[in-house]
DNA sequence: TCATCACCGCTATGAGGGAT
DNA sequence: ATCCCTCATAGCGGTGATGA
């Protein structure tokens, strides 16, 4: 909700709208010498009521598009690229389901390490040897080389594991480079994990997630993000102020055209907004 | 070229809930 | 009770992509 609000002491206040548009509409009134009916200032209550809330209405949306915008400069590889608002929801989905397993497979990996330290630097050869002794274990030669044999098999998995890894990263990353189009949402290089189960083992299952640049520049991105919304805003407010020229051109030709007729439609009626309004009542 | 579709933004409206 | 805010939804029009 963040995203896009403005300070409560900026926000014009209903009354404070209220007073400019029955100046505007009241000095019009006069100017063309026609009474305000209370039919009319009811109208015209209504219409600003509707008007705020079409504003609130915008800024709600703008909030929800700017996170929007905030996931997709979290999302990797969608720099510049197109996403619907479906798929930025998607593919964050993804994203986040990835890192959990990514996180998974790292706590796992960095235990096993633990148990490595603890079994071969915790205890120094000689107390282990007198250990052994006192436990009156088999020959100690013998148990060394079971452990280095243990240690040896160990090490195979985890660089025929690291393999696997490459070998699936590259093969996704011709498959993304072949495929010019590829009609799924998730483009991202992320290899697709399987569904997560109970009984799952979590080195047999391994995400390479390439973490996007734009990552490691949230901050660029969100003042780029705060940008975008102001040149959206300014964007938005030279629209309605084109409409309202011509709106205005036109209230002036029927004003030619039979000056006893003044359209009630003021110039500061036009269905924007609330920055609208604030230019009205500097007029 | 044109019809169709998906996506998007905006407006209007109403419901629900908190504040006064 | 009333007001205000937030949220959800429907409808409409604009726009770009796509296939016939």
């Amino acid at each position: 909700m963040e995203y896009f609000m403005m300070p409560t002491d900026k926000i014009p206040s209903l009354q404070h709208f209220k007073k400019t548009e029955k100046d505007v509409i009241g000095g019009l009134c006069s100017l063309a010498n026609i009474p305000l009916s209370p039919e009319t200032a009811q109208d015209q209550e209504r219409r600003i009521r509707r008007e705020i809330a079409n504003s609130n209405e915008r800024r709600r949306m703008q909030s929800i598009n700017a996170g929007f915008q905030s996931l997709k400069t979290v999302l990797p590889h969608t720099d510049g690229e197109k996403l619907s608002k479906a798929a930025i929801l998607q593919q964050t989905s993804d994203y986040i389901f990835a890192l959990e397993q990514e996180k998974t497979q790292l706590l796992a990996q960095n235990n096993q390490l633990k148990r490595f330290i603890q079994e071969f630097s915790g205890s120094s050869p000689k107390r282990r040897r007198a250990e052994e002794k006192d436990e009156g274990i088999g020959s100690p030669d013998t148990l060394e080389e079971e452990k280095v044999e243990e240690v040896r098999r160990e090490m195979l998995e985890l660089r025929q594991q690291l393999d696997k890894e490459r070998s699936a990263r590259l093969q996704l990353e011709e498959q993304v480079l072949a495929s010019p189009a590829p009609p799924a949402p998730t483009r991202h290089p992320t290899v697709i994990v399987p569904a997560p189960t109970l009984t799952q083992q979590p080195h047999h299952h391994v995400t390479v997630v390439t973490m996007s640049p734009s990552v490691h520049t949230s901050t660029v991105s969100t003042s780029r993000q705060n940008l975008d919304t102001i040149v959206q805003a300014i964007q938005h407010i030279e629209r309605a102020q084109e409409r309202r020229a011509s709106a205005e051109e036109e209230q002036r030709r029927a004003v030619i055209v039979s000056p006893a007729h003044v359209a009630m439609d003021t110039a500061c009626s036009d269905t924007d907004t609330d920055t609208e309004a604030e230019d009205c009542s500097m007029n």
